[in-house]
DNA sequence: GAGTCTTTATGATCCGGGTCATAAGCTGTT
DNA sequence: AACAGCTTATGACCCGGATCATAAAGACTC
């Protein structure tokens, strides 16, 4: 799963190159830009949030794990995407850790220039609720497949969420779906076993094809 | 469900009281309030996001139905809360619906006249930040339940949750759950007869107590 | 206080997805 | 080329919680 060679299919999450806060900005709030290695633990549950973070290279995921080691992905945030802010705003632990899934850089800036950068500026201050609020969405959706829905329907439902993100005009192009079975079982709240069992009863339904291994839908 | 006698067994979330944004300030945004009955439909799934709730009285419920007719609650609100800001300020449809669960007075108040109001008082901004973040807390927190834990644990949790919204000094005293086995199912993805078994034993195990019917923690 | 509706309760049955074991296919590394 | 470590795959088994049925106890209405 840490290596998996996510990238390679589709510049992940083109449209999010767009940075919640520009560099410009990020650096005259006395932001640093911190090179990461592969699999770094950024935060960890039950700390308290003192910085705000940004990546701006490489990808980073947010889960929680349960005594049995069992892994639940909270999320994944691509560059240009800020991650961590909702203890930091709302004074509250790390509900999850964060761990990076490839080498990169992370912006991070100390909360009181943060929240001076809000206080300055509307315009980000309102792009920064808009991204809670996205979150807040897919939380919803997630929570509402995982209490109430079969294998089948957990998994369209997240593949369509992240080809909603990914291509340029979904209903008609097809897209290859950038996890492995594991990270998407970690996402659904699924084992691994099921979720290989479903994607493989779904392929001979026609309901999604197969390229190697990988999936297209 | 829709007339369980929540209210007199404490004044529930008192510190909630506290409204998100002041009644001075709503009137002078042009907020509106409106009295609503019990069982009133608010907004429902799928519909566009006008207008910016804030309960004045009452209680309200966050909740979506799957085609089976099982219901999923995202949230209950108390007087001083708002709800229903994330589509409004995400730009994206209602991904739930709401109802009152009894009769009271909703603050409503247009989306330009809210965004306005944002701008001229960063103090209230921030404190919808804290909302919202404390939103995606607790939701995190469900599904981190909901993904991986049985039914004693998922209760045990958001009892706790409730409590530590509720007591003055949750460590120390003792508080009536404020809620049947009905909603507990609801708000946990489990099912009444799971939730009834589930509390029954608890009891034996003396893991908590019960009084007359209710749930004693 | 009769009648209705909601809530709590309990037993019987069932089955979907978890668990465990085992293995083959890939990928990247040295 | 060989090896380690993921990733995909498949079968066997099992069990916890969903489902279904039925009923008693409370709560609210008139």
């Amino acid at each position: 799963m840490r290596n998996s060679p996510v990238i390679q299919y589709f510049p992940i999450f083109p449209e999010k190159r767009k940075r919640v806060i520009p560099a410009s900005l990020l650096q005259s709030y006395n932001a640093r830009l911190a090179k990461v290695g592969k699999d770094q633990i950024i935060f960890e549950e039950g700390r308290k949030a003192l910085e705000y973070f940004q990546v701006e290279e490489g990808k980073v995921k947010m889960f929680v794990l349960n005594p049995e080691g069992q892994e639940f992905t909270q999320g994944i945030f691509a560059p240009g995407e800020s991650f961590g802010e909702p203890p930091l705003l709302g004074d509250f632990p790390y509900p999850s850790s964060a761990i990076t899934l490839e080498a990169g850089k992370i912006w991070r800036m100390p909360k009181a220039d943060f929240l001076q950068l809000l206080r300055d500026n509307f315009d980000i201050h309102m792009k920064l609720d808009q991204v809670l609020c996205r979150r807040l969405q897919y939380k919803s959706m997630i929570l509402t497949e995982v209490s109430s829905y079969d294998p089948e329907h957990r998994l369209l439902t997240i593949i369509k969420y992240f080809k909603s993100k990914i291509a340029k005009h979904p209903s008609k192009e097809k897209v290859i779906v950038p996890f492995t079975r594991q990270q998407l079982a970690d996402m659904t709240g699924l084992r691994v076993e099921t979720v290989i069992r479903t994607v493989k009863k779904m392929e001979k339904e026609g309901k999604l094809t197969l390229e190697g291994h990988k999936i297209k839908y």
